[in-house]
DNA sequence: CAGATGCGGAGTGATTCGCTCCGCATTCGG
DNA sequence: CCGAATGCGGAGCGAATCACTCCGCATCTG
């Protein structure tokens, strides 16, 4: 009997494929939204159609598991901010790791996904986690006040989306993507200025409410569940 | 003979008709990108398959038109801008004019059409517009002065496409939208307010290079021209 | 070396795409 | 008041793409 922590070739390959499948999969549909299509994943992994489907049952499977992983990421991003000592650089930490890791896409797919109950736990964590982040800010006079949660969370999401990105990946212009992403990092800059305390002027309106971003899990007309 | 400003009902109607149509493209382009199917396009105007094809003999002509109207829309901004007296106020008005037009979602159609030297010459008067409206600012000293055409490009580019508020829209969820507009407007002086001189920190990197946005109108690998 | 394992991708029916074409309602000219 | 003309909506077309199945084959295991 072999050791219990020796795994054969055969479930080391089977975990790299799983591995370059869900990276795959992250870009693809951070690229094509909800309608990125598994045989696109499976080309992007460099993995057969049919692998893909020995380890998940369908494509709703497998995105499930891609809102999973990027909510962990995103726990991970604001755990990581509250972990540094200074407040402000804790929160910038946060909203750029949001950003990177794609918070945009996994709105994306939000709406097409059955929920079950380890995402809406997840969902919990990350928003105690951010208003902690949020709270100290707020404590330290670092954020502006009349920032909540809910709009860093819309930033995040809405920075997080880079379709110029996308498509020159897409098209191989690996020089002008470097430029690209260079330049989406002097954007997030600017909007983190925005954040501090002392802007001149208050935001307009009340708070969003945090229901506009609970309510994109529901599904929709155009996305309807499966049966 | 009727006089020449008189129109008939029949020429009437289908000016409404061609209007609704571009309207309804605008919108469905705006949730879909590139995708947009023309049956969605001419349910959403109202209109059958078939007269969107009487005015349009191709789903790219009504693409480029879509581009020209946008472009025409972006300049009356820029020139709404630069007639304002007050430096900011132009630039903002710039600003949020941009994103409300939507012209994030000319860069998604963008490299997917062919090229009229109509949208390059239109382009380049836009291009200049929005330059004397950044170089005011920079001389008025109220915009933080790393801050180029390009940068702001991109953060209209950035901030225009809104695909939670296309997808509470299409669930028909109005009072959410609504919500959804107002958080965004928030986000949007967030912005604002990370762009005025004084801010506490230099961008990072150098500025980004114009061609970043000039090359996304030539086509890509997976989106063709074409023949 | 024989059996087991997991792989890639051709194939399948369903769906959606851009686009054509035609029956029909409405309007115009006399 | 009527026949001709006009412009409309949408059924229907071939092609493309979708999620998904299935199988021959290469590779690893005992």
């Amino acid at each position: 009997m072999s050791r219990p922590t020796r795994r054969t070739h055969r479930q080391a390959e089977a975990e790299a494929n799983d591995r370059a499948l869900l990276e795959a999969a992250r870009e693809v549909v951070a690229v094509d939204g909800a309608h990125a299509s598994v045989a696109a994943i499976a080309a992007r992994a460099g993995v057969g159609i049919g692998s893909l489907y020995r380890r998940y049952r369908t494509k709703q499977e497998l995105f499930q598991r891609l809102v999973v992983i990027g909510l962990d990421r995103w726990l991970a991003a604001a755990q990581a901010g509250l972990a540094h000592d200074d407040p402000w650089d804790g929160l910038a930490h946060y909203l750029l790791a949001g950003i990177d890791i794609g918070q945009g896409s996994l709105g994306a797919i939000a709406g097409t996904i059955e929920i079950t109950e380890e995402i809406t736990e997840k969902n919990r964590c990350c928003d105690t986690a951010v208003d902690a982040l949020v709270a100290r800010a707020h404590a330290a006079g670092v954020l502006r006040p009349d920032v909540t949660r809910t709009d860093l969370h819309l930033l995040i999401e809405q920075l997080g989306k880079s379709p110029m990105i996308d498509q020159l990946r897409r098209q191989g212009r690996t020089d002008l993507v470097d430029m690209a992403i260079r330049a989406r990092a002097r954007i997030n800059a600017i909007a983190l200025d925005g954040l501090r305390a002392g802007a001149p002027h208050r935001l307009p309106g009340e708070p969003p409410d945090s229901a506009l971003l609970s309510r994109r899990w529901e599904p929709s007309a155009d996305n309807p569940r499966p049966s």
